[in-house]
DNA sequence: AGAATAACCAAGTAATTTAGTCAGGAAATA
DNA sequence: TATTTCCTGACTAAATTACTTGGTTATTCT
């Protein structure tokens, strides 16, 4: 039951846009350089992102990453599911046939566990995510076009 | 956000042993047989569920496994916790340092995840499960021993 | 036009985790 | 004492995840 590092490095590049998100685009560099992410790893997750339209991609000088939609729209699962990381937690991927055809008897288990999940995910949104976190983000919005950032991997955590 | 087979095969085989939990000990070779996991595997998922206090082991001719608790008392939560796939989500592991020793800006998130999981699997007992799938459970009722099983490992679903 | 900038793309490699095996005990019963 | 069954640790194989390398294309600035 484990969430990976791509996961949680998208919904943190996708804060940083969100934060950022009245003031243009912001640059993958931007990004990699406050995470310490490498640029290449950013942009196949923002690929996906992108293909997913979540984001969208303004190319040359002055050009970068911004939300295609305002933050209040985009929910955490929305994230999450885009970068391939999905919340489906069955063996059969909902196709109810993981034993010989039939559905095993554990299915329903883990059926209403992903929706569960999902749910939650659903609830938050990246408008709503940093509301709650309104005091750090007065401090940050003083400082413009400063990035949050989140360690470098050390461990992904069972 | 993926639940390895692990977990999967340590609560199907649970539910074995709840299945059959008046009749005595189940030896592993049985489910093993049931199931199509190899003993020595078994071996290691029961050595953490004996170590947690879930199951008891009695060795010997006519020996087995035997839940140490009534099926009522033993949640899905505790059986994916002491086969050591925890619920917390969280890159930290819940010490709130994983930026440079400070919380990050999405700890609060990946906390409530996990605890909302670890409420969903904690609600659902042995009993409780079965008890909802009471249908399937008189038909194995009738056949004494008949075990339940899980298909083999295809591919372990994202 | 040309150079700089930044998104885009396709493969490959390295590290980690998961799944499973093997070989050998040690306790209880018959 | 022979058999059954649990119990243990170390080891291997497969899969997944994380990350790198090396490019191409579109846009803007000079
Ligand atoms: S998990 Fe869906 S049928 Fe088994
Ligand atoms: S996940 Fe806990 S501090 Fe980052």
């Amino acid at each position: 039951m484990r969430l990976s590092t791509k996961g949680r490095y998208a919904v943190t590049a996708m804060l940083d846009l969100a934060i950022h998100h009245e003031e243009g685009a912001i640059t993958l560099a931007d990004i990699s350089e406050a995470q310490g992410i490498s640029l290449s790893y950013l942009e196949q997750l923002f690929a996906r992102l992108r293909k997913n339209g979540l984001v969208a991609g303004i190319r040359g000088p002055g050009g970068g990453y911004r939300l295609s939609r305002p933050p209040a729209e985009i929910s955490i699962a929305d994230v999450i599911v885009a970068i391939g990381e999905g919340v489906d937690v069955t063996l059969c991927g909902g196709k109810t046939d993981c034993q010989d055809g039939e559905r095993c008897l554990t299915h329903e288990l883990w059926q209403q566990l992903g929706s569960r999940i999902h749910e939650f995910l659903e609830s938050v949104t990246l408008a709503s995510f940093l509301e709650r976190k309104n005091v750090n983000l007065v401090v940050r919005r003083q400082q413009r076009r400063q990035l949050v950032s989140i360690p470098r991997l050390q461990k992904t955590v069972a």
